[in-house]
DNA sequence: ATGAAAGCGCTAACAT
DNA sequence: ATGTTAGCGCTTTCAT
């Protein structure tokens, strides 16, 4: 059996009142006498505060939930360990919930960090379906991170990059670099679609006239850049510059031009979006458009913490991106 | 507030017990009639345990700890995942503490999980520092995954897979691709290194010689496998083949040969080891020794839960590796 | 400066 | 088949 405050209290003839009061530093009151005695005590008796029984009388359990697709996808860590690294500075602990992108796997987390009594969830929805519903099932203060949703309850905070913006830079930088021909290979979303929106902005603003067989929504993965370009070579379409939805979708890509021996980026210009930390390392290094995961995850954690702990009202937070020119383009 | 069991049972004018009872599927006794009153009452209302007060009386939290360097490394994420499914399927939460490989943030881990009273944990140790220290602090059941511990004390479960017998397998692979030259470039393991020591076996069974100077240790990262081979080349040393410790060092050994226009595998044959999801992906795809890195992670929690509820002794486990035969050899 | 009393929501004997 | 009682370990008035 673990020891409680009781024991404490008995070794230190002290009422179990005066322990609560020194553990929780709430100490204005306690001679400096006894508050070192019992300070000694409890750390010869390596005495920890069960957590059940403070959050049973708290109602909080100092503990957030993480909500997201797929932890084993790059990027997703990055977000995470920047949420497990601000909540755990501050005493809260992270519990992450998987969904694999599908809406009834987010109902079942949402239910289950309910169970929990989680005090608040960071939430990185799936791209399909409609997360409003899910959004008013979550009980406690919310934060939607990386992703945008309009139109959510009130009081729920935002952080996010304005990935509209982000895919007109990328798209536009192959504009520069003299591609005349850009295909767009991403995923679809539900209501506006940011990085599409981007794309074509950029088209439009070189003077270009959009070219649907260029255009590709698959999946956020590897296989869908790789199959889109399958598509294009045996369609015999023209192109010289691809903006990718996602970095996963950029290296598909470039291995199924590898494949044609279509060199990048002479004969093709690729750029990718997130730069995960396989950018770097590809060969050649793929040029994207960074998102600050870890930096948006920390965010996250900070904004809800200090809601949770001083009330302090979440707001929207939009974190900057940046383009970062390799050997792609 | 919250909706509690006192509520549903003025609602159903019977008692909280009577409640419990049903909640818990403790119903043997208790008659259809009211079961199914009870039942619908909590459906309607919404109303969910108090895992706290739950806590609080059983002692067990229905959470596990997993300790890990690093998240935001590729292979540990898959690892996470096969924890969080299993755990998750069996109503169990996961907390995951980053530790950068770093002892003292090891012990703060330790303490942080105790005091969250979690039911077990999880341990994928650093890989330098002595480990057994921080075994000893853990009071709740424990399985080290992915590493080796030896001699830690009894009951902990284990589980891994043969890393010497993977690591030959992987240096022996090179051997009968033609390989003579066979450089290691890995991170140095406080005690008994098993896959310097699979390397060795595998080329003196060849009848090699064993030139230390085509042995570099540095960490398991990009960079690590990328200064290497500036070192070797530097050196002017001649090598046909390199067996990495991870496939980290590997995609940096292909990004320095690649630099350096030294052809894979033409000139040199690369073999990595791990099998992350960007072995796949790299130009050339890169041949490698897969771990089974989502199963163990499953497995880990399978033994654990296991041990936690039905008090089912915790073992070993070894899960296989296999040989991934792609582009690099 | 310290303590007594009450109760958070639940479960586990022990009745009935 | 259902209820009474007690108590898990802690925090929070309210006394003293």
């Amino acid at each position: 059996m673990a020891v409680t405050m009781k024991d404490i209290a008995k070794a230190a003839g002290v009422s179990v009142v005066t322990v609560s009061k020194i553990v929780n530093k709430q100490d204005r009151y306690i001679s400096e006498e006894t508050r070192q005695r019992v300070l000694e005590i409890i750390k010869a008796s390596g005495y920890v505060p069960n957590s059940a029984a403070r959050s049973l009388k708290t109602k909080s359990s100092h503990t957030i939930g993480f909500i997201l697709p797929d932890i084993s996808n790059p990027y997703y860590p990055e977000i995470a360990r920047g949420i497990e690294d601000e909540a755990r500075s501050r005493g809260y602990a992270m519990i992450i919930c998987n969904t694999d992108n599908d809406v009834e796997e987010e109902k079942k987390a949402v239910a289950f960090l309910n169970s929990k009594m989680v005090d608040g969830v960071i939430y990185t929805h799936s791209i399909a379906g409609s997360n409003n519903k899910i959004v008013k099932k979550i009980e406690t203060p919310l934060v939607v991170v990386d992703r945008r949703v309009i139109g959510v309850r009130e009081g729920v905070g935002k952080v996010y990059v304005d990935t509209e913006a982000a895919m007109h830079t990328s798209t536009s930088h192959l504009l520069e670099k003299g591609c005349k021909h850009i295909a767009l290979i991403s995923a679809p979303h539900n209501g506006f679609d940011d990085r599409v929106e981007g794309y074509f902005r950029a088209i439009k603003e070189a003077g270009i006239r959009r070219d649907n067989r260029l255009v590709y929504l698959g999946q956020y993965d590897v296989e869908t850049g790789y199959n889109a370009i399958e598509q294009f070579v045996a369609q015999g379409l023209h192109f010289d510059g691809v903006s990718c939805g996602n970095d996963l979708i950029a290296l598909g890509v470039m291995r199924a031009l590898n494949k044609h021996k279509i060199r990048v980026p002479e004969d093709v210009k690729v750029v990718g979006f997130d730069d995960i930390a396989f950018a770097r390392i590809s060969t050649p290094a793929l040029t994207t458009v960074r998102q600050p995961a870890y930096e948006m995850g920390k965010k996250a954690a900070e904004m809800i913490i200090d809601y949770i702990t001083e009330g302090k009202q979440m707001g929207e937070c939009e974190l900057p991106f940046a383009l970062q020119v390799r050997e792609t383009t």
